[in-house]
DNA sequence: CTCCTTTACGGAGCACGTAATCATT
DNA sequence: AATGATTACGTGCTCCGTAAAGGAG
């Protein structure tokens, strides 16, 4: 069972939506389909009950929702681990908007490099912190509607940053 | 992160030995080897120590292997939740040598059928009984060294009914 | 009409077995 | 000598993006 497939499964079930998982776990919305396609076959069982422009979680899917949060938990916490670091875990950092295409790269960029145990996410359901950010430090595929002003990547900072 | 391979990775540690967990794991010594360190480079330190003819967890391996096994286990258990059924985990069943190659495989194809939620595995490094019922249900890889005298799958359990 | 979901399809990369080599007991 | 660990290498399969189609709002 791959966890990674099981964030996005979870991402799945808290926006309620495939498209905004897709975007918040840089994916395309099929590869989405996929690893829940995947996930399901695995357990056996529906995870998620599409209902036209939504979905929600089947009974099988709230079943394995905790244990899914633990095992994620548990499986991002182990680069920590090994490394024992006693910086593991997430902090969650509020900017103004100037510094999110401006010192926020930079500064993520090197936290990154120097703390492995770190995970840099960008949460938020398009929200307005997350498009500026996501522009400024990587090239969506073209599949995404939203016009990306053909900004590369910055700062030396690549996708497998963002997460 | 692939459960799986923290699978071997326990085996492994369990074992001291690479050998040992291929046979449990029904993969080959290469195959192994590679899993590890597709683990060790996923955290970013080694988790066995290579010394010699045996292995030993290394610091890094000894510090996750707590987590390892809570996960490995949710992982496990995942499936018969999402099919809620109340029978999850694992028995333990010992038996003559006579019914090894005899009953064992019929009840075991039988159970794992109806049962999904039931792990089939076949413990012990190399003991008899892991042998006599390999043998008898399962055609190990042409590299290993014991003489399968040419026994093909029997009694409709395949290879992915032993674990 | 726009956005979401799903499927088909192709390519890149991964996983694993085979075979060979070296090291260990 | 026999067995364990490791590596190179080839193949089959997995994962994911692209493209296209259908459906909901």
């Amino acid at each position: 069972m791959e966890t990674r497939f099981l964030k996005t499964f979870l991402s799945v079930v808290d926006s309620n939506s495939i498209a905004a998982a897709a975007r918040k776990e840089s994916l395309t919305p099929s590869a989405v389909v996929q690893r829940l396609r995947a996930l399901e076959q695995e357990v056996g069982a529906a995870l998620v009950q599409r209902a036209g422009h939504s979905t929600r979680a089947t009974e099988a899917g709230l079943a394995i929702l905790d244990t899914a949060r633990r095992l994620v938990e548990a499986a991002e916490s182990m680069q920590g681990l090994a490394n024992h670091n006693e910086e593991v875990g997430t902090i969650r950092v509020g900017v103004i908007h100037s510094i999110i295409t401006g010192l926020l790269p930079d500064i993520l960029s090197a936290m990154k490099a120097s703390r492995p145990g770190i995970q840099v996410e960008v949460p938020g359901q398009s929200s307005d912190i997350y498009v500026r950010l996501g522009e400024a430090v990587w090239m969506p595929p073209s599949s995404w509607s939203r016009p990306s002003r053909s900004l590369k990547p910055l700062y030396g900072m690549n996708c497998a940053g963002i997460r």
